[in-house]
Formats: C-alpha cells, structure tokens, sequence
DNA sequence: CGCTTCACGCAAGAATCTTGCGCTGAACCG
DNA sequence: CGGTTCAGCGCAAGATTCTTGCGTGAAGCG
C-alpha cells in the first residue's frame, strides 16, 4: 500500500475512467484503453495497492441526507504551541461534518469545510469545535450561498509529469 | 434519479457503509445491516435512481500523481451582473484544477479550491481564471501548508430527521 | 545469442450481481 | 372483524463480472 510505482499512459487514462465512474466493468474499461479486462485489472490492483487509488467509494448528495448547510470558517488559533495545533487538528478529524481542513499561510491558521443540517447544527458546532474546545482566538465563518462545483477529482492532466 | 423518498435507519446505515467503501460485496453489507444481499441490492439500487447517491468513484492520492499544491482563493467580483457570475462559474466547471467553488456571503463572492502541480501550474492557473477572464475585481490565495483532513463523506448522524 | 523480466491475452473457475417468484406482515377499507 | 392491497423481504437460478494460472512475445542485459 505504499510502493511508490511510475505511472505510465494507461494508468492515468484508467485513473481518469475510475475517478469518474467506478462501477464500470472492467471490459468497458478496457474498449477504451485498449487493454483486456484482466490487464485492467491487474493495473487498478496495483495502482490500489500502491495508494494512488485510495479508496473507492459512494457519493451522497448532502442535501438528500438533510445536509444542506455548508460553511467555510477560517481559523486562527491563539498562539504556535504544538499542543495546541494538534489537539485543534485532531478535534476537526475526529469531527464527522467538518469536511476538509487545510492549515494555510498568512493571517489565518485553518481553512475548515463544515456541511450540517441547518444553521443552528451549525451554530452547536461551531461553539464546540471553536470555542469550547479553546485555542482558537477567533475564527470567522463564511457561509456557503450556493455549491458551485463539488469535486474531489484529481485534475489529471496529458500524463507522467506533464 | 429525482423522485424523493423518505430513507428509514436502514437506508442510512447502508450510506454509511457505501460512501466508507463501496466495493463490499452485497452479502457483507447485508449481514452487517441485517438484510440479505438482495435486499441490499434492491436498496441501493432506488438510492441511485432517486439521486441520494449521486456516484460511485475512485479516491485518488493527489500527490501520487503529481498534484502537490492545493491553495484556497478568495474571489471578489467587480459587480453584480448576472452574465459576469455565469461566466465566472462556467469557468470553474470547466476547469478541471478547480476542486470545489461556493459562492459565499460577506464581503468575498467566492471560495474556490484548487490543485496544481506546484506553484507555477497554479500561477498560470490563477493568471488564466482570475486576472485573464476578467470581471475578477481582486482575488487572494491561500496556500495550503498541509492537509489536516480531506474528505467528502456526508455526515449522517443518526438517522432520518437526526 | 541466450537468459531474465515484465506485462499481456486467453480461458476456466470462483465470486458476485441480478431478477422472477412466492411469502409475510402492516395498512387500509367495507 | 375479515378481505384486499401492497411494499419489501428471502430464496434460488441464471447472467454477469471478477480472479488467477498459464503460455507468449517484446524489451533489456550480459
């Protein structure tokens, strides 16, 4: 699950199909690539095993689920304390509806992705996660009008290295 | 894949378990849930049609194919015209590099987070959405240092309502 | 030139998925 | 209260898909 492996032309064509659609049989894949169903498989096990595919899984749409609240909050902690750092990245891993969360450079600490079910599951959190937990100085949420683009594919590109 | 249906516990379990891993075999997700492999099936299956699960996909590690810089922008527009938003989003779908676009409230119009292969990728990258398309009166990126979490798994709580 | 390696296609066997069928229990009348 | 309807279930057979051993050919190397 770790081998770091050189991807060729193929691979990325089929990270590309999968990334897209991963329910396809492999023989459709395979029309595509131009490779039999076995070879094709063979290289998705091997791209799984060396983590390029990490995992595969269900997409939902948030709001089916009654989601349909979602906020950026941008986060400054109070000082550089380790401690501090980790415990704050720890409560947003171990917290189901913070989505993302990227440490950043310049006058903020943290940009954090929250999706909860109405602005006051959003306000009980953001207490819980900003206030309560301590060492946050102040954070400012910027609530989400309209979801643009949701993705998590990995642009791609031509191939190894562009 | 538009008809609304009320999910019971069931449903959400079964969420659950396909947005962790969505290539478990039928009967595994029937014998943890309590159903036979058919009736999951079945459940999924009007999950699909009714759009609550929108896909099935692959998760690719970005860094393993090169994409080893995700920054966040803030965008503000220079007015309000609708055909300068319409064009703006377009070129947010459009682009593949963009991960994921909102429009916000407050004094920034837009957050869109993006992926390049290192930061001249994402310079031309910000030339060509930002200053080239026009209508952008100013932009600021945030890059990330690093990436806490990173996920897309909706919150599911406990069940229907919560 | 012969040896090794690697990825491929093929095909058989295994596993999984799909669907028709009959059953059951809950909800809904009359 | 008895009959009817209906949605969802389990079962099992058939179809599809996945998995893997085997033989082959194209490099790469000594």
């Amino acid at each position: 699950m770790k081998r770091s492996v050189p991807l060729d032309e193929l691979d990325y064509r089929l990270l590309d199909l999968v990334q897209r659609d991963a329910k396809r049989p492999l023989h459709e894949l395979g029309d595509e690539v131009g490779l039999s169903p076995s070879a094709v498989q063979r290289r998705l096990t091997r791209l799984t095993e060396a983590g390029v595919i990490r995992s595969t899984v269900a997409v939902v749409e948030p709001r089916a689920v009654g989601a349909d609240l979602l906020a950026v909050v941008l986060v400054a902690l109070t000082d550089d304390d380790p401690d501090h750092h980790a415990s704050f990245r720890r409560r947003m891993q171990d917290e189901p509806a913070v989505q993302q969360c990227y440490t950043i450079v310049g006058q903020w600490d943290y940009v954090v992705v929250v999706l909860t079910r109405g602005i006051e599951e959003n306000r009980e959190l953001s207490y819980r996660l900003f206030v309560d937990g301590g060492a946050v100085a102040r954070y400012e949420t910027l609530p989400a009008f309209e979801t643009v683009k949701a993705g998590l594919t990995v642009p791609l590109g031509e191939g190894p290295g562009r």
